[in-house]
DNA sequence: GTGATCATGTAACAAGTTACATGATTCC
DNA sequence: GGAATCATGTAACTTGTTACATGATCAC
């Protein structure tokens, strides 16, 4: 029940046509929500026939066939509430977690490889994030919504941060048990 | 692609039932990858027809209605192939941080709760893991097996420390700016 | 023997993904 | 005026969720 919320989010902060937000999701409100451009399409026309949204009539009528839509007073609403909303975390998935435990019984041929890989990605997203903390916020007092925005991004930089410290120990680890015992699975039990 | 995989591990780790599966996945593999009965049901019976696992037959037949399965050379061959596949991190998906932004249009009325509950929860989890890394690894020189399931563990005790960090900081903030400027909206600029 | 629960499963739906279709506009 | 692209959209499918159904076993 996230991506009608992800969009009110993103609609109140500009109005846009479907395909305008499908560019900023991906980046910014997708570095938390990605979507494809046929999700949004589905969900404005739900939100717009649930009169969460409507189309926003142009100055200029001959703007191609863009249709641009803002926020209604009972979205906004509806997003407010959604805010304080009791909901707990969604427990994680994570499928290279998973597949090092898998490596733990079958062998880790191969895994080094993607960790490797999966790392450089994530290096470059915490890069990315930075350059965006250097550029929009200062050391300065800010405005609440400036701090609540920063404090997001910080969320987005320490995740990253993560990532990166975790696959460098993965990355090491594994490096490691191939140089010493090959990378063949465990011996069984049985 | 990965709930078949979660339970080629699992199986591998040990045959089991289906309602064995669903009570190892709320716990061990589902702190990565969770799912729920009715899910692993179905993916059995995929599984079981493409080849990958067959029903186990028991020593005592008397065993009530259990159906063990085991898995099949093709399934243990499909899970190692997947271990090294190429296969890029799926986008962060992440409710609270996406409801963390929209505080920063509609207000934050609420979130502060949200962020202390969700903060408990994830020191709780914090602390099992620990219990765990305590209980099950020591200092010594370990096995590769042992080493990479450590290894999973770690990751584990990392995205909640992040978690638990981020979150204090988002509390914290969340209550200054209670304190100073109301939890209202932000003024529009229009 | 009956009520609780255990174990497996069905059905219906919601959310997310992949592939393709269609009309409008822009570039040359 | 034909090709490239832009913008919106349909269709089919997969994955995940919620609610309910059914038979077996256990506790008393």
């Amino acid at each position: 029940m996230s991506l009608p919320h992800a969009i009110l989010t993103a609609l109140l902060e500009k109005p846009s046509s479907g395909i305008e937000l499908t560019r900023r999701f991906d980046k910014s409100i997708g570095y938390f929500w990605s979507a494809t451009h046929q999700q949004i399409y589905r969900e404005l026309g739900k939100l717009e026939q649930s009169g969460a949204i409507r189309e926003l009539r142009r100055q200029q009528p001959s703007q191609g066939q863009k249709k641009e839509y803002e926020v209604l007073p009972a979205g906004r609403a509806e997003l407010a509430a959604w805010v304080g909303r009791i909901e707990d975390p969604k427990p994680i998935r994570d499928a290279l977690l998973l597949r090092l435990r898998a490596a733990g019984v079958v062998g880790a041929q191969g895994l080094d490889a993607e960790v490797g890989r999966h790392l450089a990605l994530h290096r470059a997203q915490l890069a990315e994030y930075r350059a965006i903390e250097a550029h929009d916020f200062g050391p300065e007092r800010a405005s609440p919504g400036d701090r609540v925005r920063h404090l997001v991004l910080r969320g987005g930089i320490d995740l990253e941060r993560f990532w990166v410290g975790w696959l460098e120990d993965a990355h090491r680890e594994l490096r490691d048990m191939a140089g010493e015992t090959g990378t063949g699975p465990e011996p069984t039990a049985k």
